[in-house]
DNA sequence: CCCCAAAGTCCATAACATGGACAACCCCAC
DNA sequence: GTGGGGTTGTCCATGTTATGGACTTTGGGG
């Protein structure tokens, strides 16, 4: 989990766990919570919580005792934003997904080994899966996003993953054998949409579409969540469409902000 | 600018003043920048940027060799943002705005003894000010969202500000003489809106309005920024009723998302 | 009222960040 | 081509600074 890449910087290291760790979350982490994760000294987090929080990067609930994203945090994601007009980009799109098509639709980005879930938007469809929310972070390869990503990745750079598979998928491997992601991948890769039979959560599947940057790669997905009966093998194809339709406009729409 | 405020944290403190120095402009900044807004050595600003890169709060642009937010800070703000939808909040009013008035129109958040543009708008009149954008500071009482801001805080928090006002305001306390900012306050305590008559920079007018938390406190400030000659007297009090008509909304959605 | 878990604090220790000094660039001027 | 000013990147001996074991405090449940 915390590991110095750069020498003489452990403490970036263990502040940027931190807030990875806080941010999984928008309702924040409590004390032990963080230190379970993280996997350093209670009085090392609580310290390192509080300069955080001192800093304006978190904040610390009174009610709750929970530790969540400060208004510092709000002020970079704004800045950030201006350079990657995210919202722009991509609610337009995940409004027509969630309205037309009655699921919770999601827009995540590929951060490292990982996809995190950026914006949702939720469908009128009233049951509603919560596992997937803003912050929430998946090895690439697992769930709809993360296999839409993955499929689209160098062959060579896929193989890199799915050797050390088990490390990787981490509490997912049981549920997620190496063999059944190759197959999901090779489908996905043929069909240009991905599926998720419930893998993360029984009976919470879900669909995804990769979003390509201006170098080509798969940066960013688009997909939906819901239950196992709103995605049957008919309803797929519409659906798959759907997602792959709005994807390429995203593409488009990113490329030409980007130029 | 940089200051342990927890002891057993200096890095902390910073990594905190380097992320702000970068996120003030959504271009980023060069390392010299860096090093001399900081205060700090060039190699240790230098290995904690780089760190920090590693861990993807930042990016260094390969073209420029500015040092930018990177995909966490994105990520740190949408979830974020999910708690503090400001986006959701105040854009709707920053584009009515920006579109009746011509002007463009900003949204700053209040962080201590600054204010910080989050949001900005530009109205369709063709000549317009760049002063202030997304990642902008000011100290308080400096700049039309922070004269709102200031205003509408209880006395003895003004005073506290105004007693040590040349050393507060920094490079702005030239221009901005404490008897002058007094002035200021009192006629925006008593109109509702603040004007800023090209104080920061000539000829650049602004007039802003304060939104208040749910505890009634001054946190946020809508602005509207432009040339002098779109702030004379005759339009100020079209514009002043504007803004607080629009502040005032906010405040309504804020209280009702908050509760 | 007691108990246990979580939160918060202290301080001697040594691990870690520090910054001076040096090297490698890059661009412009002459 | 060559020289100079400005900027970036790197190394490593030094001591400043973060660390975490141990202790204290808080608070909720039975």
């Amino acid at each position: 989990m915390v590991q110095a890449t750069v020498q003489g910087a452990q403490v970036v290291g263990r502040v940027a766990a931190l807030l990875r760790i806080v941010s999984r979350n928008p309702k924040g982490a409590a004390l032990v919570e963080v230190v379970r994760e993280s996997g350093l000294t209670r009085p090392t987090v609580h310290r390192l919580l509080t300069s955080l929080a001192a800093e304006g990067l978190l904040e610390h609930d009174g009610t709750t005792g929970n530790w969540v994203l400060g208004t510092e945090a709000l002020l970079m994601g704004s800045v950030a934003a201006a350079r990657f007009p995210v919202e722009d980009i991509a609610r337009p799109s995940l409004r027509r997904l969630a309205e037309e098509t009655g699921e919770s639709a999601f827009f995540s980005v590929r951060r490292g080994g990982e996809t995190v879930c950026l914006l949702r938007e939720e469908g009128p469809f009233p049951i509603r899966s919560f596992v997937l929310h803003e912050g929430v972070r998946f090895p690439l390869g697992v769930a709809s996003a993360g296999n839409a990503i993955m499929a689209f990745l160098p062959a060579e750079e896929q193989e890199q993953i799915l050797a050390r598979w088990d490390d990787h998928a981490g509490t997912f491997a049981p549920t997620h054998p190496v063999a059944l992601v190759r197959d999901n991948l090779a489908r996905t890769h043929h069909d240009g949409y991905s599926v998720n039979p419930g893998l993360v959560l029984e009976g919470s599947w879900g669909m995804g579409a990769a979003v390509f940057d201006t170098q080509g790669k798969p940066a960013w997905a688009l997909s939906l969540t819901g239950i196992e009966p709103r995605f049957r093998k008919d309803r797929q194809d519409f659906l798959g469409r759907f997602l792959l339709e709005e994807a390429h406009q995203i593409t488009g729409r990113l490329h030409s902000r980007m130029t």
